[in-house]
RNA sequence: GGCGCCUUGGCGGAGUGGUUACGCAGCGGCCUGCAAAGCCGUCUACGCCGGUUCGACUCCGGCAGGCGCCUCCA
């Protein structure tokens, strides 16, 4: 049986496509990842959790998706931030690495398929830039080698942009190597501060910025793959460049549905390392939990911009809770999945709303409605269903209330201590311990079938 | 200046040519020994001005405000 249809905005064409693999049910999809020069932000992590989603939804849907992340991890920021640290840049964006798997694995959504990194790829990269110039695309120039941007007809499709009058901007020195200012850099030459570099055709250097992402896309999913993917702000250059690097060389482009997630935004300005306005994702992690983190970068529609605030992810845990709550009062039951026709309406929504552009806060709000009405009247099998829905948006752990709730001794016995003093009718004795156990991290529900502590974050 | 996007109730955030999104917060009630959780009810909506239409928050035009990108920011 065939996969349901799934349809995707593409900021190439600029209207929604249905996924339409090369073979199969085979999906590769490439998301842009992270320069790993420093820690990342949660505007970094919304593009992971966003794609690491979309990839766990194809596959329960019977597809087969294959999921890369690149790691950037030679860049000017990186010698620039290695230097500052008096590190070695090929030291420092390991250890960036290191961390950046540490926090989106603290996330609980498992790893992409594939983390290829630029530095583990210049042989690939060379080979590439050396089609380019074979077929005219690209020239060397002092170490340097530029893409000409003028030989590719189709450039500016992705982000719209007319080369005939796009701002050349300002000369600068570096310009002078470039034929035409549109020219972007392939390959660039080692200078003298510049502690990693590889040898080429063109002597010591490094790549530029966007010839990874074309050479090590082709090497793990091929040309025209399914879904390429990353925030709107890559769209250009980066994104044009790498279309232009691809088809200039193969013929074909890299990927035929291109989606692009928004920024977060603080008050009035986005997310973004280079205004110094961040949240880091291990913070906010270690303050609000995997769970709260996941759910805000869910809670808006990807593609828009999404306002980030310390109220939105107290909202958001909040929320969390009433989910949590629903399973603390309504236990997993044994046994098949119901056939109820609630349940049955819940999924089908829930499976709609993800199946037209990936629509996630449409996919919450059928979840908060099941909790809602399962809450009004009890539905056998709701726990397991919402267990299963939310298992795809990455919040099965809020199913997981027995192991958050589970009491120390000395709570415990805190609060066998509160029955006897409520069966006694002193409830001044009660509410007192209450209060202390208040005071210890823990709330007292008195359930239909007895009391029972839950954890206050 | 160019290209694109956005403007929903206290906050966050969906959606549709005519019907309660949803969540958080607030208020009233039920339940409770009292609470909590839950349930019921409830308040503040679709930036402004025109147009199309029987009817627009939802389509078209203009205006205002905001945002992104314009060579290396997810």
């Amino acid at each position: 049986m065939a996969p349901p249809t799934i349809r995707l905005y593409d900021t190439l064409s600029g209207a929604i496509q249905t996924l339409q693999p090369r073979q199969g049910v085979r999906v590769g999809i490439y998301a842009c990842g992270p320069t790993t020069y420093a820690p990342i932000h949660i505007g970094n992590a919304r593009p992971y959790v966003v794609f690491i989603l979309l990839r766990r939804y194809l596959a329960a849907l019977g597809y087969e998706p294959t999921l890369v992340v690149n790691l950037t991890d030679i860049n000017d920021k990186i010698y620039a931030a290695a230097s500052a640290a008096g590190t070695e840049s090929g030291a420092h964006a390991e250890a960036m690495i290191a961390l950046y798997r540490a926090e989106t694995g603290a996330l609980g959504l498992g790893r992409p398929d594939h983390e290829p990194k630029a530095t583990e790829a210049i042989a690939a990269i060379i080979a590439l830039i050396e089609e380019l110039i074979g077929s005219g695309h690209a020239y060397a120039s002092q170490g340097d080698v530029y893409f000409a941007v003028r030989s590719f007809a189709d450039y500016g499709k992705l982000s719209n942009r007319d080369p005939a009058e796009m701002d050349q901007g300002e000369e600068r020195g570096s310009d002078e190597k470039k034929r035409d200012p549109l020219d972007f850099a392939l390959w660039k030459a080692h200078k003298p501060d510049e502690d990693t570099w590889w040898a080429s055709p063109w002597g010591r250097g490094r790549p530029g910025w966007h010839i990874e992402c074309s050479a090590m896309a082709e090497g793990l999913l091929g040309t025209d793959f399914e879904i390429h993917a990353g925030g709107i702000d890559l769209a250009f250059p980066h994104h044009e460049n790498e279309i232009a690097q691809t088809a200039a060389a193969r013929g074909v482009g890299p990927a035929r549905i291109w989606m692009h997630n928004g920024m977060i935004e603080t008050v009035d300005e986005k997310m973004s390392k280079s205004i110094g306005n961040v949240f880091a994702l291990g913070e906010a992690i270690e303050r609000y939990g995997a769970e709260t983190v996941v759910a805000f970068l869910i809670s808006g529609h990807y593609r828009g911009p999404l306002a980030f605030s310390v109220a939105a992810l107290e909202s958001i845990a909040a929320a969390n809770e009433r989910i949590r709550d629903f399973f603390r009062t309504h236990p997993e039951q044994d046994g098949a999945a119901r056939a109820d026709p609630r349940l049955e309406r819940a999924r089908v929504d829930f499976e709609a709303a993800l199946a037209e552009d990936f629509n996630t806060p449409k996919a919450l709000a059928v979840i908060y409605e099941l909790i809602a009405a399962a809450n009004r009247e009890p539905i056998a099998g709701a726990a397991a269903t919402l267990r299963g829905l939310l298992d795809l948006l990455g919040l099965a752990g809020l199913a997981d209330v027995d192991e958050r709730d589970a009491a120390d001794p000395a709570a415990a016995a805190l609060l066998a201590e509160r029955e006897s003093a409520r069966a006694g009718r002193n409830f001044a004795r009660a509410d007192a311990i209450r209060d202390e156990l208040a005071g210890l991290g823990w709330e007292v529900r008195d359930l239909a079938d007895g009391p029972r502590l839950v954890r206050r974050a």
